[in-house]
DNA sequence: CGTAGGATTGAGGCTCTTCAAACGCGGTGG
DNA sequence: CCACCGCGTTTGAAGAGCCTCAATCCTACG
């Protein structure tokens, strides 16, 4: 399942610099260092499953993972796919409740874990840390907010229009570059985020196509024209 | 506009109990008070809006306000309602970014504020607080994975289902009593909340009330079945 | 009593979903 | 090497669910 065939310290942690924790005092540093540990999980693997128990808090090293909520039909709803850099896990943790989401590794992916007992020490000693969730978390809230109203009040077309874009600066998809960077969603996943059928999804980006707004073949997309798409996403 | 006919000590607030400050010390609860102005907003009247820098942070102590963002299109989306112990407008604060919603009292209202300086100080010079708001931060966050999955997923019969036993919460409306509390929300504001038109947020109320699962009489909604819109609106 | 804003009703149409069937394509075993 | 899977993708057709527009009805309130 998950092997500890690498470790980094976080010291060295080239994510870090990017991440929500770049600010972090070199004790706190110190401490997160001495008590993870790191782990690989396989395109596919599942980090932790809604509804269960938080035993610690995940920071993405390497790979893609995506957040999602599965309905009452079974159907899931992806609710942000995260990047190197990012923290994974901690809600539930500060919230002392369950997990609300599943996180499930798009690519083959790099993870350190840190324990539920010294994540919340670190916590309590460090107001600054506490300061630095509280950023993320109300940063979180606004990208939430936009995103329920975008779900409530455009079309399926706009929404993926957005989608797209999103997912290009996610994946550091560079327009000027000739060989797109792979995303690696099926159109279930996309039309798990924008918020409707598979079928639709297909035949929106067939669409998107014939307009030359995309290049895609198989599951890279490439962009071709960008202000366009933030036009039908109706973006401001 | 508003007025400062009235003024409650933080220390003798009868809402501060339920609210999120209720486990702040005794320290802290003085701060608020010296640094605090309480006024009262009109039906209708807005307490901030969206776009606009915030110049502090308010604490309802009586009514209720909706917190929504407008669309693109001009379209409101109703991301919360607000009821009295809520602390309202913390987040674009602590992001040092403007609203990303607009603020307006549904009744008339009594609101006590606290600038942003006062808060920024308190919340610097105490890690209780700021974990308080952390926590705050995180379950909302859990509302809103929440409310976004609903959208995402369930028709609009469902949705309405659900947002009527929110707000009979919300409202503190009895099931027993038998004059239920009216509900300040014109269909629109309903149909805002379910990411609906108004047209057919009153076919679904009518439908609603032929099935005898509510009572209505202008805007005074009456819940007769809680168990058959819970089955309705899929809620486990 | 008149007016304005909200609520209601009806008709028509468009978007999107659903279901069913067929198609590709990479992998696997014969 | 080829046939056969299995999974994801694609396409088509039919219809449900919602939205929009326009007209009318309430009703609280000045």
């Amino acid at each position: 399942m998950k092997s500890s065939k690498f470790f980094i310290e976080c010291a060295e942690c080239s994510v870090r610099k990017d991440s929500k924790l770049s600010s972090l005092c070199h004790a706190d540093v110190e401490k997160f260092s001495d008590s993870k540990s790191c782990a690989e999980y396989k395109k596919g693997q599942v980090l932790f499953h809604e509804g269960t128990r938080p035993l610690g808090v995940f920071c993405l090293n390497h790979g893609k993972v995506k957040v999602f909520k599965t309905g009452f039909d079974g159907k899931d709803q992806i609710i942000k796919i995260s990047r190197a850099g990012d923290l994974l896990g901690y809600k539930a943790m500060i919230s002392e409740d369950t997990y609300s989401v599943t996180a499930e590794a798009l690519e083959d992916t790099k993870v350190c874990f840190v324990p539920k007992g010294d994540f919340l020490s670190i916590l309590d000693g460090s107001p600054h840390f506490n300061n630095i969730l509280l950023r993320e978390a109300c940063k979180e809230l606004g990208v939430m907010t936009e995103s329920l109203t975008s779900l409530a009040q455009k079309s399926v077309r706009e929404r993926l229009a957005v989608t797209l874009l999103m997912l290009n600066d996610t994946y550091g998809l560079d327009i000027q570059d000739e060989t797109p960077v792979e995303i690696n969603l099926t159109r279930e996943d996309l039309a798990n985020i924008v918020g409707t059928a598979t079928e639709t999804i297909i035949r929106l980006l067939h669409d998107f196509k014939e307009e030359k707004l995309i290049e895609s073949k198989g599951r890279k997309i490439k962009i071709l024209e960008p202000k366009k798409l933030i036009k039908i996403g109706q973006l401001y």
